[in-house]
DNA sequence: TAATATGCTTCTTTTTCAGTAGCAAAATAG
DNA sequence: CTATTTTGCTACTGAAAAAGAAGCATATTA
């Protein structure tokens, strides 16, 4: 429960998603998160490095082990998101027309 | 992306998560919620009938098989969240002492 | 030494959420 | 059939959070 109110908060997810491969610098978290403002990002980034999500590393914020463990929870999500975006499609088209 | 951005959205994820066994009526969910208010329960209800994640049924909201799917992709980390709030909470006590 | 990049803080405006009240329709009770 | 309750939901107000822009201090690069 703790940790669906953590991934709830905006812009967790989608941090976490961001560093899933490679560590990144403040600013390019930022761009990374269409420009989301630095305020929040601090936030968050304070948020996931109390919840040893993250860690401060030599190139930037980085997964740690636990993050990493994480977010391979969501991997499988990854096809399971393109088939499911690809079926959504056509309803909200369908819902603009005649 | 866009599961990304939805899941992101505060209580989505924790309105998945109470549905994850029976459906509820919208007063239920709303209990179920910590009496999230009702306006954004609607607006989270709407979002997600439009990703076709729920759907109203005869006994309230309930996951349609892709809400279904969706959430079995989290039940792992259900174990795993376990493990992780246990190594956490030493950090946070250790935080408050001398 | 000057210029640039970095991590962040501060401030103001805009958006979102919480909290409460209550309505219309359906189900239940008397 | 009427009265009461329940249900899904809307409307409104005040509070909290996020967006957006500016800029500062430190570290790195040129």
């Amino acid at each position: 429960m703790a940790l669906l109110d953590l991934l709830g908060q905006r812009w967790v997810l989608r941090i976490l998603w961001e560093l899933r491969e490679e560590a990144l610098t403040f600013r390019r978290l930022q761009e990374a998160c269409d420009q989301v403002s630095p305020s929040v990002l601090n936030a968050r980034l304070k948020a996931l490095r109390e919840a040893d999500l993250l860690y401060t590393g030599e190139d930037g914020y980085a997964l740690t082990r636990q993050g990493r463990e994480l977010l391979s929870n969501f991997l499988p999500l990854v096809s399971w998101a393109d088939n499911w975006a690809q079926n959504l499609k056509p309803l909200s088209e369908r819902a603009g027309e005649k």
